[in-house]
DNA sequence: AACGCAAACTAACGATTGTTAGTTAAAATT
DNA sequence: AATTTTAACTAACAATCGTTAGTTTGCGTT
């Protein structure tokens, strides 16, 4: 069943308000004030307030797995799949702003699909030193622990959805050129 | 007047929970319990609940602002005063895991003294902007836009205090070392 | 022995929380 | 035209929130 327009309203609106405060800090009744509807007749949409939530993530962590899947099918070196990488949080970032401070910030009040939400991630970073490691092995990657170079530059691709907004006459695709020089190659001249 | 031991304790075990959960869903009870004592008995120790969250803030702060002052006095190259840079942030990180998971996430949540922490950020992220474009203009550093520059090492070293616990076995100074390596000369061989 | 004080306690306050039940009015479907 | 459905409403629930008031306990000082 596809969420309904109104939900997904809902959904939205809500995403605005749990970047501002976090989930624990909005109740329905915020969410309700902004829709121009009482809290009570936001029930006719969703079923509770951690339905809201769930959706934010996981549909938000689908989307980066499957990014992710076909960079890794793709037969290309390792730093054009990091690149492709970097446009892919970019991308992603750029059209979730809200939903992605859910996605870093909350995911610990997730109940039913907290370890789905887990299990994902890991699957996420696995992935993504995978990559790395294989750089290192192909000698295109410096021979540095692959943890901490997957930590740097993601560590970097999660804030983005703090500083796209501050950024938004910046063309995505120059951020993401911009970011790829910075991130692989670094600042020093 | 200086925080008595006990209230130390209280905000640090304030400050676990609040890594865990986040502020807002941290209840005055939760903190109780962990101390062996009933919500109300907190109160013979601080104000209320908001006091805490301010001390935590305001003390990593100001010790943040205290460490780049020091760094930009200097008379060194940008490329030095970066580096000092990563030290003074794995060096507190480390120290504080769990009170910089609010001086990242919950700031928000400041009332009396928010305007205060966003006037030291500013000035934070001020400072950070200098170095790198004084770096630009001695030839030091590539010259991509700054802001993105900052914004990308700043964004991997504001996420170390949920790196740095589960990498305890790394002496601090390797991290800084590799990730000085990372930040400013990148991953690409 | 008497006192003062720090730090715990019990009990309770009003406010707010997420949520449910039952109702109403309008729109869509038969 | 009659009926069902959708989406809003009012009212209220039990639970929990931060916090206050008043009391008790035990330790250190007089």
């Amino acid at each position: 069943m596809n969420p309904s327009p109104r939900k997904l309203e809902i959904i939205s609106v809500a995403s605005t308000l749990f970047k501002e405060k976090g989930y624990s800090a909005v109740t329905m009744r915020d969410i309700a004030k902004v829709m121009g509807i009482k809290a009570a007749s936001l029930y006719n949409h969703i079923q509770n307030k951690e339905e809201i939530l769930t959706f934010i993530i996981i549909s938000l962590a689908e989307e980066f797995i499957d990014g992710l899947e076909k960079i890794k099918s793709g037969n290309n070196d390792c730093i054009y799949k990091l690149k492709q990488i970097i446009i892919l949080h970019v991308d992603i970032s750029s059209r979730n702003t809200n939903g992605m401070a859910s996605l870093n910030n909350d995911w610990m009040h997730l109940k039913d699909q907290l370890n789905h939400y887990l299990a994902l991630r890991m699957e996420y970073e696995n992935s993504f030193r995978n990559i790395i490691s294989k750089g290192i092995l192909k000698n295109e990657i410096k021979n540095i622990n692959p943890d901490i170079m997957v930590f740097s530059i993601l560590s970097t691709l999660r804030s983005l959805y703090l500083w796209v907004p501050k950024k938004d006459d910046m063309e995505p695709s120059l951020l993401a050129a911009n970011l790829s020089e910075v991130l692989l190659k670094g600042i020093n001249k």
